[in-house]
DNA sequence: GCTAGATGTCATTCC
DNA sequence: AAGGAATGACATCTA
């Protein structure tokens, strides 16, 4: 008993640090400290506590467990190798035996993945027991197939999260990742599907979102038009939404009970996940949540601690790489956005550069001197606002406004539309894939367009952004700027803006035309340095080439040259006179005229052949 | 703190 | 004439 007390009161320290890791993770994932290096090496630091208070616990409870190890027997029948005695809990004496082989099996390192039939007769067999036996039978199935964890702590969070009743849901015990074939992933898919679980697990985001503190938007009153730039759509309604859900909470009871698979530093379900969810989200890159597949394939490239998990999380079926931290990150940036003014005070246990960018000076000032006297706006007065480059708001909401779909043209029409309800739909997509405008005009082909750079690009576009939210304009700055003239002045027409307003909106179109004419400008620049460049290199290889053949030449004259003088000397020297004597050359030369004719010229008297022709004779 | 490179913006000209 | 492209010049940001 007194170890036991001791368990549940260490339980219960833990069950305050996953509540405030949870939480803390839930707000990591929709603000940049999620990706300090500092922030996450602090969670690393904080799992390596837990992880020596795990040890010592499993200490305490070791004797039990091999007692109750001992009692495994289809363990012993299937004669499977287990790498690591799975301790399990005090609470295991309640476990029905049929549970404990299964999970048993399931967590074995080397053992061979259950077939379909016996998973679906297992699921089978432990459905009917969850919805007619209480909560701790549920509770056990995951306790006992997480060895390297502390009993109750994994079952914590579905505790507290989970209506008792409902709570059969996260239950059935998951197979192992590594070998979770497709008939087990349709297997759980089914399982997922059924009407009991998504209510339950609907129950259970929501209950954790509320444990948040971040409001979803579900409410009517809560829909402010301004802020719908962020969808969070009702989680209890829709497929897509299950299939958000489900598999998040999957995730979550799947790390509780396959810890053979988890680093041992992995407690709580979303402190499993979080962290490292949460490095597949550069701070420079918020709009990869969009790409699932990229984030993917970075993780499993530069976290090298946690490939194991990455790889063992690649073959939960319908994986959602980042569905938790999506969800808590969006409805985080909803919050976010409706709360501006005490925001501060709502993320107090923001720790790195966010604090200071979401100062009130950040965000209000440029609020309410732009979004309350929209007449005195001009350009000047904007760069007040334009100088908070970092505001987390600058970022964020530009990367949904700007977000220019070939949907938005003829979505871009009514006021209201575009302030209200619709344009949840029309933001939507950019989460789904988020291409950026200088992208779709093919100016990331650049030599200098990098991936941070186009990141950097991105705030700086908030700034038009920041400037037509402040002014209530009801168009997204892609529809402003990449509208035909035609279309963009019709949207205009049907809109009745003031002066300020207007001028913004045509200084948005302007700066963004002009934006993308110097960016192509740049690039065609660029080109043409390196088109320049390569003409002179081309140019220099053919004067090494006409320098070389000059020499040659030089070379061939000098040589026809010897060679004429040796002929003439030869020619010259077979002439004689009447009287049989040879001429001298330096006072007789050799001339041949142009009809080719070659005459005897005498030197001195070169100045008499012109007219005295009959000195001349022809040879 | 300085610097180079990238990028945004403005003014101007050209089409 | 208006709108947009092109571009030089300058400002700003960041590594």
């Amino acid at each position: 008993m007194i170890m036991e007390m001791e368990v549940m009161h260490s339980v219960q320290q833990d069950m305050e640090l996953i509540d405030i890791l949870w939480k803390q993770d839930i707000d990591l994932g929709a603000r940049r400290e999620v990706y300090d290096y500092n922030h996450r090496q602090k969670e690393h630091e904080l799992r390596r506590q837990r992880e020596l208070e795990e040890e010592k616990r499993q200490h305490l409870v070791l004797e039990q467990e091999k007692a109750l190890l001992a009692q495994l027997e289809l363990d012993e029948e299937t004669g499977e190798y287990i790498p690591r005695p799975p301790p399990s809990a005090p609470l295991q004496s309640a476990v029905a035996p049929l549970e404990v082989t299964q999970n048993v099996s399931f967590t074995e390192e080397n053992g061979d993945a259950m077939s379909f039939d016996e998973c679906l007769q297992l699921l089978a067999e432990t459905f009917p027991v969850e919805e007619t036996e209480n909560t701790s039978v549920c509770l056990d199935t995951t306790v006992v197939s997480a060895p390297m964890m502390p009993p109750e702590q994994p079952a914590l969070p579905l505790a507290t999260l989970s209506p008792g009743p409902l709570l059969p849901t996260p239950s059935p015990p998951p197979p192992p990742p590594q070998r979770m074939s497709l008939d087990l992933e349709q297997a759980w898919m089914e399982l997922l599907s059924l009407p009991e679980l998504q209510q339950c697990l609907s129950m259970q985001m929501e209950d954790t979102l509320e444990t948040t503190t971040y409001p979803l938007p579900n409410s009517p009153e809560e829909q402010n038009p301004n802020y719908t730039f962020y969808p969070m759509t009702d989680l209890t309604d829709s497929e897509p939404n299950i299939l958000n859900v489900c598999p998040a909470e999957f995730m979550n009871t799947f790390d509780v009970s396959v810890p053979s698979m988890v680093p041992p530093d992995n407690l709580s379900p979303m402190k499993a996940k979080a962290p490292q969810l949460n490095d597949k989200f550069p701070a420079e890159s918020f709009c990869d949540i969009f790409y699932p597949n990229a984030i993917l394939e970075e993780s499993s490239g530069q976290h090298g601690l946690e490939v194991n998990e990455s790889n063992t999380m690649s073959d939960i079926p319908n994986k959602p790489p980042f569905t938790p931290v999506d969800i808590y990150s969006l409805s985080a940036r909803d919050a976010f956005d409706r709360s501006k003014e005490n925001l501060t005070a709502e993320l107090p246990d923001s720790d790195s550069g966010i604090s200071s960018n979401i100062s009130p000076n950040a965000s209000s000032p440029g609020k309410s001197l732009y979004g309350d006297e929209s007449f005195g706006y001009s350009d000047s007065d904007m760069e007040e606002m334009d100088h908070n480059p970092g505001s987390v708001e600058s970022d964020y909401s530009e990367m949904f406004l700007l977000n220019f779909q070939p949907d938005d043209l003829q979505r871009a029409i009514p006021l209201s539309a575009q302030m209200g309800q619709p344009q949840q739909q029309q933001e939507k997509k950019p989460k789904q894939h988020k291409t950026d405008p200088a992208e779709e005009n093919g100016h990331n082909n650049a030599p200098f367009t990098k991936d941070k750079q186009k990141k950097r690009s991105e705030v700086r576009l908030s700034r038009d952004g920041q400037r037509a939210k402040a002014l209530k304009i009801p168009f997204t700055v892609d529809m402003i700027i990449n509208l035909p003239v035609d279309d963009f002045n019709e949207m205009m027409s049907k809109h009745q803006l003031n002066e300020a307003q207007l001028a913004l909106v045509r200084d948005i179109r302007r700066r963004g035309k002009n934006k993308v004419a110097a960016q192509n400008c740049r690039k065609r620049k660029m080109e043409n340095i390196v088109g320049l460049e390569s003409n002179l290199d081309s140019l220099k290889d053919e004067k090494a080439r006409l320098l070389e053949e000059k020499s040659q030449n030089i070379t061939n004259l000098k040589e026809m040259k010897q060679q004429l003088n040796s002929l003439y000397l030869e020619v010259f020297s077979m002439l004689r006179d009447e009287k049989g004597n040879s001429y001298s050359p330096s006072d007789y030369s050799l001339q041949q005229s142009t009809d080719g004719n070659v005459f005897l010229v005498p030197r001195i008297k070169k100045t008499f052949i012109k007219s005295e022709d009959s000195v001349l004779s022809p040879l």
